[in-house]
DNA sequence: AACTCGGAGTTCATTAGTGG
DNA sequence: CCACTAATGAACTCCGAGTT
């Protein structure tokens, strides 16, 4: 199975079927896992279905190579966003304008961001709630960086919160917690003497690229840890 | 030029899932 | 039950390519 870079570094062009079959093969990488959606955006999509999400508007419309159409990288980032946002509870209103008008790496960052960058854009309570945080504790570089996306800003116009199709974390209750209410933590010792704690709203990662970049990120804080103590006598 | 063929797009009706 | 939305099927139109 090829992975979106390496897809984008040979600058494809398909006709509709391979176009359906090459999104088909990458849907699993960015759609949660099935049980975790309560629509039929997890499962494989078909030509009928790609021309209907361009007569929505969700999808440019494909180039035309005499009768024939073509599609390219940026149709292919559409229809995964379009597949992700569906499966995540959005509408297909509300998805149209971000992938008509993000570009493409918006668009990839979209899909391979990690789950806050994705699920907090989209629930204004949380974003606040991030924003508080990210004044009251330092920040990595990465996770600096992933804030800054402009994939963030401004945020998704028409949220789960809207869709009654997505029981979305209400925002009175996200803004009670920020308020004061105590946070609880959960402790998972991982390996004898490394623990995780993990917030109860803590969104866990609802796809594998999601979980990769979650564990990335992890290694990430903790190299500076482990080449302190290696370096100390 | 006229015709045929086939792919793409459009429209309408219908189905299915979900929430109020 | 009703309203809404996503998805699909069928029938149709449009248009470009190929053939005569």
């Amino acid at each position: 199975m090829s992975t979106l870079q390496q897809i984008a570094q040979t600058n494809p062009e398909w006709d509709l079927e391979m176009f359906v079959d090459i999104a088909n093969d990458l849907l699993s990488q960015f759609l949660p896992p099935a049980e975790t959606t309560r629509n039929r955006s997890s499962e494989a999509i078909n030509a009928r279905l790609v021309r209907y999400y361009t007569t929505q508007g969700g999808l440019d419309r494909p180039l035309r190579q005499g009768r024939e159409a073509r599609y390219i990288y940026r149709h292919l980032l559409q229809l995964l966003v379009v597949r992700r946002l569906l499966a995540q509870g959005y509408s297909m209103a509300a998805i149209k304008p971000i992938t008509v008008e993000k570009d493409n790496s918006a668009l990839e960052a979209l899909l391979q961001g990690g789950v806050q960058l994705t699920v907090e854009a989209a629930n204004p309570a949380l974003a606040f709630l991030q924003s508080v945080q990210a004044r009251t504790q330092p920040v990595s570089a990465s996770a600096a960086s992933a804030l800054a996306d402009p994939v963030q800003s401004p945020p998704l116009p028409s949220a789960p919160a809207a869709n009654r199709r997505l029981a979305a974390p209400d925002a009175s209750q996200a803004t009670a917690k920020s308020a004061g209410e105590v946070s609880h933590w959960q402790r998972v010792e991982v390996l004898p003497g490394l623990e995780v704690q993990v917030r109860d709203d803590f969104v866990p990662p609802s796809t594998p690229q999601e979980q990769e970049n979650l564990l990335q990120l992890i290694a990430q804080q903790l190299k500076p840890l482990f080449h302190a103590r290696r370096s100390s006598p």
